[in-house]
DNA sequence: GTCTATAATTTGATAGAC
DNA sequence: GTCTATCAAATTATAGAC
């Protein structure tokens, strides 16, 4: 992966996070970084192709990103997640990427829908099998569904005192 | 309001819900109803006033829908909105369209963003004024997340089973 | 209210030179 | 890897006839 590949990658990703799939185009990430569209079309064929490349990139990180520690006594999943959502929205005020591209899946190539489909099974799965007990599963969409709408809310809200409001009784 | 501009509205309600605010043209519209694009430039000057009259029907049936009854002796308000929001998905599958335009909320004129923002704030105003105590506030917001979030689960799962199970412990 | 015609812009994408 | 040049299509919107 080429240094100028990756640039766009990250631009793509924040323009995602704030409007959407369809809420840039080549011609903008070109501009930001001092070429031409056509050289975007370089690193990557189409822009279901982009796209999808960043949603995988997004979810490895974040998924690295709350990994239980390996040698940690207690493993606070619900706090963990909820850090990680907290300081996606802290980092520029945007939502959480498979949020977004979830609200658009309707209009989304099938390689993009399957990577947000994937992202979303990946994340109930990880957070039912560290919560355990009977409901773990009923537990882990709630935490899921609420840290997403809590996102949703403090990014309309443009605060994040409505994310941290909506998900402080989590546990 | 004519009866063409309402079928107008209808569909691009369900547009909207499907797809976001750049998921669907006049001309899809147009077509189907089977009148020209520049037709319907004579029922709504912009799309941004198009989505904003839509947005702000949607918000007064919305509010009508959750009103509680006159009569009644208890308040059950949060399975009030849980049905409405449940309701909204069975219909056709399809997301809250405030939380689709709450996500896209980066990209959209002022007129439709600030309906955006009065959908939400009334809301959770309505919402903790009928939950009442001292973490009413708080409630509300976690309650409105979760509801939109669970939505959003279900849209991508493609399953209401993913909402039921994510507001199943709202209380 | 609807039409035809059209403007002005933007988009994703390709061909081929350097 | 980047460029120029270009394409085909789509988009929002307007002017003016009927």
């Amino acid at each position: 992966m080429s240094e100028t590949a990756e640039k766009l990658m990250d631009l793509a990703e924040v323009h995602i996070r704030e409007s959407g799939y369809s809420g840039f185009s080549f011609r903008d990430l070109a501009a930001q970084i001092g070429i031409k569209s056509a050289s975007v079309h370089h690193h990557f064929p189409t822009k279901a192709i982009m796209v999808a490349s960043v949603a995988r990139r997004y979810g490895e990180r974040f998924f690295a990103n709350v990994a239980p520690e390996p040698g940690a006594k207690r493993d606070d999943v619900i706090g963990t997640y909820k850090k990680a959502f907290r300081e996606a929205f802290m980092e520029d005020g945007n939502m959480c990427l498979f949020g977004v591209l979830g609200i658009e899946t309707g209009n989304l190539s099938q390689e993009v829908s399957g990577e947000i489909l994937r992202f979303f099974q990946r994340c109930v799965d990880d957070l039912a099998s560290r919560i355990g007990g009977a409901e773990a599963k009923v537990r882990a969409f709630h935490v899921l569904a609420t840290l997403e709408g809590g996102m949703m809310l403090a990014r309309t809200y443009g605060n994040i005192a409505a994310f941290d409001q909506a998900v402080s009784g989590l546990v």
